[in-house]
DNA sequence: CGCTTCTTTCAGAAATTTGTGAAGTTAACG
DNA sequence: CGTTAACTTCACAAATTTCTGAAAGAAGCG
């Protein structure tokens, strides 16, 4: 619609902030759809569409509009689940998020401690109901997967950390 | 504490009542962390626990002393997402609902629909980012991540299969 | 050492989600 | 063909979650 060099001006903003927005949104809608809560949703969003995978708390607040305290809940989410760390530059109070490819897919795959908690409510349950039962068997048979699968997911991402190099060079 | 003996005589739903409980609350509340709602999560957890893997709605509501209502929207969630299916015994009105071990760990896994989403928001960051751009390159790489994963996931459970029936023998 | 700037915490308002009771719908059985 | 039993749907009430504004808390800078 408009152009984007009159807008250039404006500043570091500039882009198509209009993209970028529409790609936040709809990456977040995704996000919520599968359990993660709205504002981490788009904060990721953000930080993902940005041009160097880091932003300021200011930058987050305007770009979604959002207060500084909606900030510092959902980047407090998000670090505490792994998929942003948080960098201080040096000399300023300002702090900045950084999103980290490789970082943040094995925060996706390791749901680790996740895990680990299925694991134990199922152990406790078939210890409690009987091995021999029925319903014990279900549950021994249920944790197995779990067990299964935390194995194979590490290995999952070994390769795909090999298929990375391959096509995008070193991380 | 009591005597579970003593308890029998009240009927089927003997065994140690207090014990299936405690595991199926203690599990549910696993998958609510997980981002289950809270209702699906313990329909599924007492069905877990159950002798046959399969349960009624009112024996459902009764353990979980929750209404009809409940039981019918929890159930409607579960085989949305194909963790249990719905069985009618013939002859009667009564429905019943089942969990097969193999069908919810391919629900677990074949987040398949939630995955498609996620790829087809990113394709179209990509492409109005531009690929060239540094924001663009960020979004294809985590396309490719997902892409790759899909396959991953489905050889994995290839892999379970096999393991599984070395463990349990067949379904 | 105080000022300034950025971030976090806190309490409350708003909105969404969740579960119930009651009426409605479908299907088996006499 | 009516009765009854089971499940579903609907509207409302309750509880939880989510976000904001305001104030307090760190950390650089003069």
């Amino acid at each position: 619609m408009a152009e984007p060099e009159a807008l250039g001006a404006a500043g570091a903003v500039g882009r198509d902030a209009e993209a970028v927005s529409r790609f936040v949104e709809h990456f977040a809608a995704q996000l919520v759809e599968a359990g993660m809560p709205r504002m981490p949703s788009r904060v990721f969003g953000a930080l993902l569409a940005s041009d160097t995978g880091a932003l300021t708390s200011v930058e987050l607040g305007e770009q979604l509009r959002i207060s500084p305290a909606a900030v510092s809940g959902a980047v407090r989410y998000l670090a505490q689940v792994h998929m942003v760390s948080r960098e201080r530059e040096p000399g300023s109070r300002r702090e900045r998020y950084r999103v980290h490819s490789d970082q943040w897919y094995e925060a996706l795959t390791n749901r680790e401690a996740i895990i680990k908690r299925w694991e134990d409510a199922l152990r406790e349950g078939v210890v409690s109901l009987g091995a021999d039962t029925p319903a014990g068997g279900r549950l021994a048979e249920t944790l197995a997967f779990f067990e299964f699968m935390e194995g194979e997911l590490e290995s999952m991402m070994d390769r795909w950390r090999v298929h990375r190099e391959q096509h995008f060079g070193e991380g």
